[in-house]
DNA sequence: GTTGACCCTGACGCTGCGTGATGATTTACG
DNA sequence: CGTAAATCATCACGCAGCGTCAGGGTCAAC
């Protein structure tokens, strides 16, 4: 007659799974001490190693029970069905690695991106370096922030989500270009130019006026910045810089 | 603006999920209502297919909130590690797979055995049959009682379970056959034969004396048991109807 | 104004124990 | 033989992710 941490020790079960067990009527002790211990015969402990058997095989305690207890019950029924049910599981688990390598891939496919060519063709750090040269105290005050949050903010993008950046980019180079000949203080031109800030905001970081008004200076200094923008339509990139320069002035005071 | 079952509908997921969802902050809805009413926005509805994305790769709620909440997160680490568990998950229930496979196989040996050879030899048809011309009132009394209690407990046997019990009936035999000279009614054979009845009791049906006289009728009459069992020593086969009779004479009555 | 569809907030149930809390009992040691 | 250390017992809450009532408002339609 074992007392339960005997039985515990014995089997690798803890005390108190012995509890439970007796309390769901899975494995009540042979018999009781007068004060009440729970004491094991080895039949107990036979059963024991057969309920660990069929719980290691992923069988539910009801099930082991039902096992068990019935001898009339149909194990090898059980058995096959139980293989079904592991069968399908490892099935589930084999397509949602598949699922996982393919997200991993994605999200490579965006770091990727973020590092070569993500800005319309340039590097963050490329408008990084020309901030280092335009202004050292605004880079003092803006510089690590920008490139730490963009870095936070572009960490998770996929594919998808720089094509989708780079469409509305298009969109907005696009409308702008097409509206050059009413000069940059035209209102539409101004709208474009407001979403294009907000575009920069909500995808890279808090792009402040000060921040707004020097990229649009790289435009025209940077001769790979100028050379990109210029592909839409010819002098976009200055008429871009003067546009921005006047939705700076007009929203920065 | 949605209303939950709206959300639910749109979504697949059940109202009682939006409000757990909302209940542990992982999707809260944009705004509510003045009676109260939870009104999901599209941003909502986006977040909720995130949630559900993630949760599909088997991702808990808790960590799911903290890739889609904490922007620096990092995901492809997150999902990274998630594969390796995965594979775990994967690997183990391969294992537990070939495991119940051995099983199964284990299981039907057991079952041709039973079928084909399990009683020293013979089926229990054989012993059935012999019943049956034994005495049809004893079959009325026992016989069907027999078959089916023997079935259920001989259902789940496995190959090493038939081994064990048949090394078992080999060791009974050999000290009954090595105390032949001291004939039937001694001490020690009559002990090893209240073994052998026990051993049939435990692990075939319930056998009574009636029965047990019987089944020592039946190893010279059946000149099948007759040879089988003179194996172990010439005229042991007799021997033991006389001793099994002697021990039924003593016990029952 | 009444019906029916939908909304809300509890709160318990399920699985398989882990983890105390609190108190009785047994065992070991000096 | 007395006391401390183990071990025992019985509650009972906690976790994950909701399902499933229960009891009671709200809203649009007829």
């Amino acid at each position: 007659m074992y007392k339960v941490k005997e039985m515990a020790d014995l089997s690798g079960v803890s005390v108190r799974t012995l509890h439970h067990y007796d309390e769901i009527g899975l494995l009540i002790p042979d018999s009781f001490s007068p004060s009440g211990y729970r004491l094991y015969s080895k039949t107990n402990l036979e059963r024991l190693q057969q309920i660990l058997f069929f719980k290691e095989l992923g069988f539910g305690l009801v099930q082991i029970k039902e096992i068990l207890d019935q001898p009339g019950f149909d194990r090898k029924e059980a058995m096959m069905a139980h293989k079904e049910l592991l069968i399908k599981r490892k099935n589930r688990l084999e397509s949602i690695i598949e699922t996982v390598e393919k997200t991993i891939q994605s999200i490579e496919g965006g770091l990727k991106m973020k590092e070569k060519e993500m800005f319309d063709g340039f590097s963050m750090e490329d408008i990084q370096k020309h901030k280092e040269k335009y202004s050292k105290e605004a880079r003092k005050k803006y510089g690590a922030a920008i490139v730490s949050e963009t870095e936070r903010k572009t960490d998770s993008y996929t594919k998808e989500d720089w094509a989708n950046i780079s469409s509305k980019t298009e969109e907005i180079y696009k409308k702008i270009a097409s509206r050059m000949d009413y000069g940059p203080e035209d209102e539409e031109v101004q709208q474009e130019v407001g979403k294009w800030r907000q575009l920069i905001t909500d995808n890279f970081y808090d792009c402040t006026f000060d921040i707004f008004r020097g990229l649009g200076d790289l435009y025209v200094d940077d001769p790979r910045f100028t050379k990109n923008i210029d592909k839409h339509k010819k002098g976009l990139a200055s008429f871009l810089k003067d546009a921005m320069h006047v939705y700076c002035d007009r929203h920065s005071k």
